[in-house]
DNA sequence: TGCTATTCCCGTACATAGTACGAGAATAGC
DNA sequence: GCTATTCTCGTACTATGTACGGGAATAGCA
């Protein structure tokens, strides 16, 4: 745990071995595991025991196919978080392509809910997500700025879509929690805002509890909002 | 690990106990020493008992101030990411005032780089980011918006803060590593990169690592995209 | 001044996690 | 078949979170 990663013995080595045991999985093989594992159950709930379990495998067979676990969840990253149904060539459109592609993103981070947690604890960049790098710079090169400047603003795309999740996501299973019984951590959330409003150390807070509930169409906002980081951004 | 938490019990119970054994430290006393250990070390190195040996305790005695570990997580990403040194009151520029509270947000986070990984985290949102968030609602009073609106607004600034630290500071450990030793982290990235880009399958990627290198001023990179953020989201 | 209830302190011990080690099983090439 | 090589995985060690319980300190009261 906690290791050091190289990049290269990571995703250079060509699988070679023609000698010796055939493997009865592969790398891929338990990468997917783990990621159905945790969209089922959330990422504390990968641990190697488990993931071997799934496999019906022993677990320390996992260690032929993964030097530690650091490593195979960079590995669930780029496995999940590259699964991007992309267009072959961007369409010409720069504001429609970089919508689509934040949307495709939105998709892919509600199939994992835990990526848009996890995505700040990559440590490199793996070949999938340098095939979504690779055709956002595409998208972006009508605009002419250069290589670094076109990679922030994907970078910063991403940023978004994941902060935008991580906050619906919230939103929902406070709901949800608050339907299994009227005492569980959504209300109980509640209560502590209307609480802390209640002390008259936050009015605007209070005023924006006081307000009727918004309708809260996810789709809506995160479309209006990423129309408006769209327009920022592009010169 | 991996418990429920209550936000109730956490914020809102006043600390009572006029009886009994008079405690030697304090709830703040423990995350502020959690919180030392995680900016010098990292938030892995964060452990009960390293937390108990820095303050000469007991690693038992932790839990009379707090119920479990997830909690002082919670406790910690309060008291580190609330530190904001803010005015009392907006100075009525609307975007003066956000892009100042973006970049007291980003010094906080270069202070503690773990926050931006542990922001995800986040279960309940305690007093001192209430404080901060209070502080936002005003800043974007004139705005009209409703209170939800303005909610999503700051969420989306912090989620672009924390993701703009976060690159920031891989760059710069990479810089820092392939100081120390030539074949390390930094260079191994770079090799790593480099030999996917002459794979051929990846052009706009070797294109831009082609590009001479950029002068790289995170400062300004930083002033330059946060302009462009806000622009796009005030109406 | 004790007595008692309450609270804090923390050594011990257990459950769960990652993973080093090494013996055994399977397989390709000779 | 023989051998080198690779996969399989039981055992065991370490690190971590934390339940438990006995003892120490303290405030209020008799």
């Amino acid at each position: 745990m906690s290791s050091e990663i190289d990049p290269e013995r990571l995703w250079l080595t060509a699988d070679q071995p023609r000698l010796g045991r055939r493997p009865r999985h592969s790398r891929d093989e338990i990468t997917a595991e783990a990621v159905a594992l945790a969209d089922a159950e959330g990422l504390p709930a990968v641990t190697m025991r488990a993931v071997a379990a799934r496999l019906g495998v022993g677990t320390m067979s996992l260690y032929s196919y993964v030097p530690d676990k650091d490593t195979l969840v960079e590995l669930m990253i780029d496995l999940a978080g590259g699964d991007l149904p992309l267009p072959a060539a961007p369409s010409g459109d720069l504001a429609a392509d970089l919508r689509g592609l934040a949307e495709v993103q939105r998709a892919l981070m509600r199939r994992h809910p835990w990526l848009p947690a996890a995505l700040p604890l990559r440590r490199t960049i793996g070949p999938r997500a340098l095939t979504a790098l690779e055709y956002a710079l595409a998208v972006l090169e009508p605009t002419g700025l250069p290589g670094a400047a076109r990679l922030e603003i994907f970078s910063l795309l991403t940023g978004f879509v994941a902060s935008h999740v991580s906050y619906e996501l919230a939103q929902q299973q406070a709901v949800e929690r608050s339907t299994r019984s009227a005492a569980e951590f959504g209300a109980a959330q509640f209560r502590y805002l209307a609480a802390m409003a209640g002390t008259g150390r936050y009015p605007r807070l209070a005023g924006a509890l006081a307000e009727p509930p918004a309708p809260a169409d996810p789709e809506a906002t995160f479309d209006r909002l990423l129309g408006r980081l769209i327009e920022g951004l592009l010169p």
